[in-house]
DNA sequence: AATAATAATTCTATAATGAAAGTATTCTAG
DNA sequence: CTAGAATACTTTCATTATAGAATTATTATT
């Protein structure tokens, strides 16, 4: 079952096309997990700091895999649990993410990242962005996927 | 009377503080009129194809300025009228937005948008906001606004 | 003085969210 | 083999946000 909201497209404006998928307060927050921190599974992200709802946290879910921006496999440890991965249109965000995360930096005083991680992201973003697609990419080739 | 939601910080993740202000279906809408479109009147806005709402509007306009992201100014041909326009916070967005249509144009494929603009974001992005920003500093010029 | 334009605000029905509890399935320990 | 725990959700319900329509206050125009 998908929520209204899940299907309406207000325009043909490549700004608003996206925020369609992506303009909410969680969807950016799980692609966070999954792009930077090593988040993969449903009950680690419900651990997030911000505290996200377990039907929330589901939804999104289920929205991001039927807008392709996330897939799932079986965790090889366990049938019942899933391992979450961005798909390549997912991974694909990092571009905007980073420019979020560098806008975040130059206005937004009180925001909590070492300086060295900020120092990188500020000056040397291709830098940033290239290590950690490698990043996925080992992830990926660890669980064999795509 | 600000509303709650417009109070809340999460977290102190770059991404989830971001997110707090610019997160959600219609802010980036407001600032794509004011960045790409020249739409700096409330009324102009109110037409937008994705038809927001007059009360919407109202809650992101005095949001955007309580964030610091809009200032406006009077109207030189009427008292009634305030021309809204982006302050340093708010046109340093436009990395960001530059990203999310580059993103918008490789990966949605219904987005209406001019081919020769689509080649020029695409090939040659840092082009696409040098003429924008110029656009924007001719505009405050006309009105005298920083 | 009457009318129109503008920038909101108010009102109300509908939709989304958040918190807690519940469910179905699978794993694990005894 | 069984009891209990873990996991990934789903359901329920109270609260909050949104959308659309109507209204208001102020300023301009005729």
């Amino acid at each position: 079952m998908v929520a209204k909201s899940e299907h309406k497209q207000r325009s043909q404006c490549p700004i608003a096309c996206a925020l369609d998928l992506i303009g909410d307060h969680w969807t950016l927050l799980v692609v966070r997990n999954l792009m930077f921190l090593g988040i993969h599974e449903y009950k680690d992200m419900l651990k997030m700091e911000e505290q996200i709802s377990s039907s929330i946290l589901s939804n999104r879910l289920r929205k991001l895999q039927n807008d392709g921006l996330v897939d799932a496999l079986p965790h090889p440890l366990s049938q019942r649990r899933k391992l979450y991965f961005l798909t390549a249109k997912g991974k694909d965000l990092i571009y905007l993410m980073t420019e979020l995360v560098i806008w975040s930096n130059n206005y937004l005083e009180t925001v909590a990242i070492p300086e060295d991680k900020k120092r990188l992201i500020e000056h040397a973003p291709d830098r940033f962005i290239e290590i950690t697609l490698k990043e996925l990419d080992a992830w990926e080739k660890q669980y064999a996927a795509s």
